[in-house]
DNA sequence: GTGAAAGCGCTAACAT
DNA sequence: ATGTTAGCGCTTTCAC
């Protein structure tokens, strides 16, 4: 309000201004139950911190606290805007505790990832998150040790972190009883790459089921694809052309789903009437506009993020060792290509 | 390395390892050129700090500076994971000024968006970024006036932000213009909702290509669809069952492109050869994952955020008014369906 | 050229 | 119950 430079208002001026002393000042705005205010004082500090319009600086507090309230979260996800949503549950649940989430964005570049975390550290961050876009070993820089640190839909591969990742055999499980529950016998399975820990927990959670079922999996029908809509379509159709066609197609992700459909569609048959489908990942952008709507597995990305901080929050409290790997499950999403 | 408590190494535990004063480790950490250091102290200070692991503690030195190297970005794309690459642009562009983004992520709730405004504030943010996923006016909170802030990929409808915005009009006239290239003259346009934007610029330049090239604006082969796959999937039947069809559809966006593609397919109609297809956004996993691949005017989001800091940093700086949008443009990507 | 000293805005012992 | 005071880790002015 006055002509002069705007200097911040800073708690000595509210003191000065509601006439008590800082540290009134400071035990008042921090509502300290331990020390006990005249309730009169404590009017006064409130409306002239309102007056004057003090807003506290967090970088001092952090530096007189010796505690940052911050987490790091350092992750490829910004550049591959897959499991944007472990951000999300992340951050919302960090603000649950009044903590923040610094987020370094890198792109599997080790010697940008040392650093990214390194400036985080600069940062005094409370601990880390490291969080990949798929379910995978990740190789964490070692500087990572300094502070607690938990992996998000990835681990490592000596298990020295502890780590949030989704429960894929559960997934296929799910996938697969719900077309065996629509009355299909003859389930084609469309997996990735099968090195990658996705595949192998989805074949094994459809072949638990297929087998607790009575069918016999039948290797004719499990194919694994490149992981694009043109492996699904590749796929797809070697498994149409079959002398004895799958009635239903588990795709072991929506993308290759997608170019399922289209070999489906080219062959003149209808989704689900004639071949149902179910697709992995639940990807909205594919899996809602696909036509007919696609029924999938989702990948629980946003409970991950909750679980990561959750699970950090707890080893800064020392509350858990810090070990051990955390599963999370996939529920199926229903929508109408069963 | 000792076998007391880890506490955090200071500049003084350098400077007293050092044997030189604290402001002579600042100094040369710093590399301040004004102040001339003895080449021999300099060694002996970046050994010290190299042998102890020094690592500066950001928020002390942001509290000396009176300067957090920090800018807020406040955005609702970490929920609607559209526009993520503008979040890459500007962490990328802000690295460069050695400037951090604090990401605040927000979901339309006013009060909620007030409150992270308000947090960022309180980490004395040095201005602010206000981005959307999609290219829209925008409410910005009173209390984003405190600091300089930029608008990217929206608008204040009173224009009191500087805004980065995305060139609609000339992307409209690329994708238009590619159609024409190609031989096309009934070229279809399945538009957005006619009050955004985006449907309004792409359409000028739509027209303003037609016209240029001698033809005529037929309004039977405009149609605005609900900005979906089905959407798509009905404007593109409706025109396509027309009693003089159009050989070309250009689709304000790559749903409704994928939508327009079932239509086309369904009809045993072939992409390119029978119908090009021309979309808009770039949304790669359908514009790549759609066979054939879908020629589409990409959005320029990664530019974009970076420009936005660009123009902060300015502001900031005092080098500019921070008045004024700026529009980038929206280059065409060929992909097969043209 | 180098170092002492005074803050930056806040918290939390410790006195009163 | 309230106020005084000594830091937190760093920057920077100003003597030496």
């Amino acid at each position: 309000m006055s002509e002069t430079t705007r200097r911040p208002v800073t708690m000595a001026d509210v003191a000065r201004h509601a006439g008590v002393s800082r540290s009134a000042v400071s035990f008042v705005l921090n509502d300290r139950r331990s020390v006990s205010i005249a309730e009169d004082t404590r009017d006064r500090v409130l409306a002239a911190a309102a007056e004057l319009g003090y807003r506290p600086n967090a970088g001092a507090r952090a530096l007189a606290k010796k505690q940052s309230d911050w987490y790091g979260l350092v992750t490829e996800i910004v550049t591959a805007p897959f499991a944007v949503d472990i951000i999300k549950g992340a951050q919302d649940r960090a603000l649950v505790d009044e903590k923040y989430l610094l987020i370094a964005s890198t792109e599997s570049d080790p010697a940008a990832e040392t650093a990214a975390i390194e400036r985080l550290l600069e940062q005094r961050v409370e601990g880390l998150l490291y969080a990949a876009t798929w379910h995978r070993a990740v190789e964490i820089p070692e500087i990572a040790r300094e502070v607690p640190t938990v992996l998000v839909n990835c681990f490592d591969a000596e298990g020295r972190y502890p780590a949030i990742v989704p429960d894929e055999r559960t997934g296929g499980r799910r996938a697969t009883e719900r077309l065996l529950a629509a009355g299909h016998r003859r389930i084609g399975f469309i997996n990735l790459d099968p090195d990658i820990p996705a595949a192998v927990g989805r074949l094994v959670g459809y072949h638990e089921v297929l087998r607790e079922a009575g069918v016999a999996p039948d290797e004719k029908l499990e194919i694994s694809g490149h992981a694009t809509a043109d492996g699904g379509y590749t796929a797809a159709s070697a498994l149409l052309d079959l002398a004895d066609p799958p009635t239903a197609i588990f795709c072991a992700n929506d993308r290759m789903a997608m170019g399922a459909y289209d070999a489906i569609k080219e062959r003149g048959l209808r989704i689900p009437q004639d071949i149902a489908v179910i697709g992995f990942d639940n990807q909205e952008l594919i899996a809602a506009y696909l036509r007919p709507g696609l029924t999938t597995v989702a990948l629980p990305f946003e409970q991950m993020g909750a679980r990561g901080v959750d699970l950090l929050a707890a080893i800064i409290a020392g509350q858990s060792t810090g070990t051990g790997t955390v599963t999370v499950d996939c529920p199926l999403l229903e929508r109408a290509s069963v």
